[in-house]
DNA sequence: GAGGAGTTTCCTGTTT
DNA sequence: CAAACAGGAAACTCCT
């Protein structure tokens, strides 16, 4: 499923935990979360760290989520400044923990001023340019500032992390995997990048090839035995990420990919079809940090949704799935967005 | 630690 | 012939 919890109720648990650098020169006017421990109290006046929990204590405020409503934007602190992202978030559907808030953190509202809409961008392709025309927007007096996403309609779909995602794939640039993937091989775990670990397995592939050529190239291959290898374990503990079929429910509630991901094919009995089967199965794969999911692997966890009745099979129908009795929370008032005004 | 749920991985065979 | 489907089997992770 993908997990659209409240963003600012991440933020404020994650703000007790966070240590942050403040990166200042002219080019970065964002904050880099740089460390993430439980250790609130770590000094970084050496290393010229800010230690944010410092920072709050100085301005010896209790976290309002809606302070930044009632104030010009010059008055916000930084508590407000990350409010205010966190309902961009919210408003934006930014899964949690792909939501831009640490990289705020340290700037008040001065400071956001100043940034430009390239500053945004560097903090988040993706969301930078949503949360700045929602943030020129904010420019008008501070009335009338309700629910996010309310007060400004963005004329242009939000995009999701996921967009990132695709973005860095074709330049071949992939930072999902290489911020979240540890190298299943390397013990000192140390991360080790999807395009590296791409490039180890199909080494690896060709070394067998070779040896294969070596040792015996008319020696059929050792047949292995079925079932999940033993080695494949991935050491990091991937988030909790919910329930596949709730993942894909949730790409079909979400213009982002539906229909050009997924779409409905018959919104009326739940059935819908995949359209870039392989693409959702990376997408899935991203969410649970394994860049060896495809559509082979997520279609095989699909077909086990039919005893359970989450999902019924359509038979004759290629891509094609529909929810069962025992699946919730599909039916949306604007199926495949055709009627977005 | 045990056990179950929910995958993930790999496989063979079938259908489109 | 390739891609998708079907489902068995075992391994694995997470949660209770």
């Amino acid at each position: 499923m993908m997990d659209f919890q409240n963003n600012f109720d991440y933020f404020r648990n994650e703000f007790d935990i966070v240590s942050v650098m403040i990166r200042q020169n002219s080019n970065d006017c964002g904050a880099k979360m740089l460390m993430h421990n439980n250790d609130p109290y770590l000094n970084f006046e050496d290393s010229g760290l800010i230690n944010i929990n410092e920072h709050l204590k100085q301005e010896n405020e209790y976290i309002n989520i809606d302070c930044w409503r009632n104030k010009a934007i010059e008055e916000w602190t930084c508590t407000d400044v990350m409010a205010w992202v966190a309902a961009e978030a919210d408003s934006l559907r930014v899964m949690v923990h792909d939501s831009p808030v640490h990289y705020f953190i340290g700037l008040d509202g001065i400071r956001l001023k100043q940034m430009d809409e390239d500053d945004f961008k560097n903090i988040s392709l993706s969301f930078g340019p949503s949360l700045y025309r929602r943030f020129q927007n904010l420019k008008t007096p501070p009335l009338n500032r309700g629910v996010p996403g309310l007060y400004h309609m963005d004329s242009s779909p939000s995009q999701l992390p996921y967009e990132d995602y695709f973005l860095k794939e074709e330049s071949g640039h992939n930072n999902y995997y290489s911020q979240n993937y540890t190298d299943e091989t390397n013990s000192s775990g140390y991360s080790c990048s999807p395009v590296h670990k791409s490039l180890a397995d199909n080494e690896s592939g060709n070394d067998s090839g070779i040896e294969l050529e070596h040792v015996d190239i008319n020696r059929p291959p050792a047949k292995r035995r079925p079932g999940r290898p033993k080695g494949s374990r991935r050491k990091k503990k991937p988030e909790k990420l919910g329930r596949l079929w709730e993942f894909i429910r949730d790409l079909l509630l979400n213009e982002n990919y539906c229909p050009r991901l997924i779409r409905w094919d018959n919104y009326e009995e739940g059935m819908f079809q995949f359209v870039h089967s392989d693409e959702v199965a990376k997408l899935w794969g991203t969410k649970k940090d394994n860049p060896h999911m495809n559509y082979e692997k997520l279609s095989r966890a699909m077909r086990y949704y039919y005893k359970s009745k989450v999902l019924l099979p359509v038979l004759g129908r290629r891509l094609v799935y529909k929810f069962g009795p025992t699946a919730t929370g599909w039916k949306t008032s604007n199926p495949n967005f055709s009627r977005r005004g």
